[in-house]
RNA sequence: GCCGCGUUCGUCUAGCGGUUAGGACGCCGCCCUCUCAAGGCGGAGGUCACGGGUUCAAAUCCCGUACGCGGUACCA
């Protein structure tokens, strides 16, 4: 394949959504699968819903999930001339016209053919004016818009993803091009850039395929062959409803708050509609690079499942190099404590966290003694008789040299036997003591962690706690 | 209404005429074990939406139907 030229074209109107992420993903895998160019287009031809914030914000999540763009961002906005010279080039050759009824007749007709039962479509009937007279109004300062004249014959749109579709000549009408106050439409635009930028292949939602017939239609009167096109399926909540604010987070930013990594969410996005042909599923954006291909994308909608994504960022969280994972953690609330040994707690955590602010909320326990404990715990473990052996083993681990996790063990299984216990009956409220859960990493690894005088205040203060007064839980 | 697209375990998917319909998430069990994860092993879960064809043979090809989704703008 010749080196392919693909956009990503989103439109201001609303931050990055999972949807629109991996359309820019897809887009961004083709170009760099086939050593293309990929290029950002910002589509505001629509002032009133368009805001630059917006922009910003698509931009920096683009960036986040590690998507870069060889070309742009283009402002649709600044390309007005762009328009205008196509306009008046379409008109001039007579592929466009002008059209000179009101919203109001419009209006009517539209009414008058959802009376009868049908759809509407404009007649075409200003085709029919003469050029001269069409000048003349025009000039005189008549409002008109700039509509198509879609020749009459079928439209084919070849889609690498939803196969080859024929629409019947007639099956679409003359739509408008240009407003009547100057300003270009979408459908306009979108082509008219699509040639001025060479655009080669056409990935997006498949909300756009009613679209593509126009748009070939479009391209054709432009004078330039017409992109291959690949239409997505949707991406839908957990309902099967379209995927909103309704189902939690549907935006990007909303996943990096939650402590997604971006990895994790490329990963998944990609594996919404598209896999690699074998059982692989956990793939860096580079071996999705090497593994991507329009043949391999399904057609159908899929559901948004939000328990995997937490799957496949626990995988990452595991994964990722330790200064990766520390750096990305800086954004989340962390305890105050020595950095070498939050490095060490992460490492100690990471495997039991499904995202950065669960890992986040565990490491809590590194800086502040626990305050609250678990009520199944002190149910279990928080009886008085646990006390004496709490202070055992405070002691016990006070002396022992050196202060590593192995030897701490030693230490408190020797314990153990000497009380006759199995290690849990020390362990499980030597934990409760240490984090106030019971869920925890291995404990002497954490005591090893903690350090001495952490371990022995906490096991102590418990201690005195469950022995002070024991029904007060 | 009209036009278009879609439909394989609950979910994401593999499958592109002949498979015991495979994998992953989730769920259940076992192992590991000081707890919880991770990891390993195993299990339950699919009349391939339905009905007709074509074929020796259909999840795979064709035609209908149902359901879902999208479009039907001087929005994008």
């Amino acid at each position: 394949m010749t080196a392919p030229r693909v956009r990503f074209a989103p439109s201001p109107t609303g931050s990055l959504h999972v949807g629109g992420a991996r359309t820019a993903l897809y887009n961004w895998l083709f170009a760099r699968r086939h050593g293309g160019a990929f290029i950002l287009r910002i589509e505001d031809t629509d002032v009133e819903r368009s805001r630059r914030e917006l922009t910003d914000q698509i931009l920096h999540a683009m960036r986040w999930l590690g998507l870069d763009w060889d070309e742009g961002p283009f402002f649709q906005s600044e390309r007005g001339s762009l328009y205008r010279e196509a306009a008046d080039r379409l008109l001039a050759e007579d592929k466009a016209y002008r059209a000179f009824e009101t919203p109001e007749e419009l209006d009517a007709m539209k009414s008058a053919a959802k009376a009868i039962g049908s759809a509407f479509r404009y007649d075409g009937s200003a085709r029919a004016i003469p050029r001269e007279e069409s000048d003349r109004r025009a000039a005189s300062g008549e409002k008109f818009v700039l509509r198509l004249s879609i020749p009459n014959e079928p439209l084919v749109v070849n889609d690498a993803v939803q196969g080859r579709t024929e629409f019947p000549a007639g099956a679409l009408d003359d739509f408008v091009l240009v407003r009547s106050d100057g300003r270009p439409l979408y459908h306009f635009t979108v082509c008219v850039d699509d040639v001025a930028m060479g655009i080669t292949h056409v990935i997006r939602g498949v909300d756009h395929l009613p679209n593509a017939p126009k748009h070939v239609a479009l391209f054709r009167a432009l004078g330039a062959p017409a992109p291959v096109f690949a239409h997505l399926g949707m991406i839908l909540g957990a309902d099967g409803k379209k995927l909103s604010k309704r189902h939690g987070a549907a935006g990007v930013e909303e996943f990096q708050a939650q402590g997604v990594l971006p990895d994790a969410l490329d990963n998944f996005l990609a594996l919404l509609g598209w896999s690699p042909g074998d059982d692989k599923e956990r793939m860096t954006l580079l071996e999705m690079v090497s593994l991507f291909s329009l043949e391999r994308i399904g057609p159908s909608a899929s559901r948004f499942d939000h328990e995997k994504l937490l799957w496949l960022n626990g995988q990452y969280l595991q994964e990722i190099p330790a200064a990766r994972l520390v750096e990305m953690l800086k954004p989340f609330h962390l305890p105050n404590c020595d950095a070498v040994l939050l490095d060490r707690a992460i490492m100690l955590h990471r495997s039991r966290a499904r995202t950065l602010v669960e890992l986040a909320h565990a490491l809590a326990i590194y800086g502040d003694d626990p305050r609250v404990f678990e009520p199944a715990g002190l149910k279990k473990f928080g009886g008085p008789e646990a006390a004496p052996l709490l202070r055992a083993l405070a002691e016990r681990l006070s002396v022992t040299e050196p202060f590593s996790h192995s030897t701490l063990e030693e230490s408190g299984r020797a314990l153990a036997a000497e009380k006759g216990r199995k290690l849990g009956d020390l362990a499980q409220p030597a934990r409760l003591a240490l984090t106030g859960v019971l869920a925890s990493p291995p404990l002497f690894e954490m005591i090893e962690v903690l350090g001495k005088e952490t371990t022995r205040r906490r096991l102590l203060a418990f201690a005195d706690l469950i022995a002070r007064e024991p029904e007060a839980h």
